[in-house]
DNA sequence: CTAATTGTACTATTATGGATAGTACAATAA
DNA sequence: TTATTGTACTATCCATAATAGTACAATTAG
């Protein structure tokens, strides 16, 4: 599904909250599918069944996940619509390129950067 | 001079660096600049004063700064240039990039628009 | 020269947040 | 029933950051 990167300084009980709303924004889980059990991706990503529990939670209590006890979580019909959010990351991020390309910053320069995002270099907040 | 977040879970130490080169790349400092005493902007901030070496050295090994011990670090030549700039735009460029990388936008995508910004078409790599 | 200021180098300690460990419980489903 | 779900605890551990305090070499000002 996802892995952790335990040398960031980002929270694992972030990163789990990331990588799902993430995955949700790509379409890899749709809304009132069923999130993993607790202890089952606790296990998946070698971490404490209370970390996922955080994450969920924090899911729950913004929106973006509704969870019945016994049954298990499931990602809420808010989340969904990802594709507005994706249009207008789309133009600031072009506006952010233009003032890159201005300054200076070469294409690979850039390229870095996406590489250590995208493909788990250090992350800060 | 600047403040310092004791909210943000960015280290201070990180928070003093990263306010330094963004002084200088607005033209706040310029190079060749005396920073201020380790001591001083210790008492200024509000932190201790290891607190502040520590960010001196990390500038230093960064080769950002230089130091003569009793005279005090002054701002390196390698920070003049549009480097200062390109650096704090490397920054804001990494938030943004982030943002875009939660919300999913794919690698491609955001060559799509590197592309267009930087070669002013169609082509992709 | 002396005295004050510079950065640096330590060690020790504290504080905080995150993560773990373990247990227990209510609700659901098979 | 039995197993699975999420949740709620408490206690503990650990890593990192930050502080506190001292000391020292180099520089500068007097």
């Amino acid at each position: 599904m996802f892995s952790i990167n335990f040398q960031s300084r980002v929270p694992v009980y972030q990163q789990i909250c990331d990588n799902i709303i993430r995955l949700v924004s790509y379409g890899a889980i749709k809304s009132n599918e069923q999130l993993p059990a607790v202890r089952r991706m606790a296990t998946d990503l070698g971490v404490n069944p209370n970390t996922v529990a955080k994450a969920y939670s924090m899911l729950e209590s913004s929106g973006y996940v509704y969870t019945v006890t016994g049954k298990g979580s499931f990602i809420s019909e808010k989340l969904q619509n990802g594709e507005a959010r994706r249009i207008e990351m789309k133009n600031q991020l072009r506006e952010k390129l233009k003032e890159a390309y201005s300054v200076g910053l070469s294409p690979d320069d850039i390229s870095e950067i996406i590489n250590e995002i995208y493909y788990g270099g250090e992350e800060n907040d």
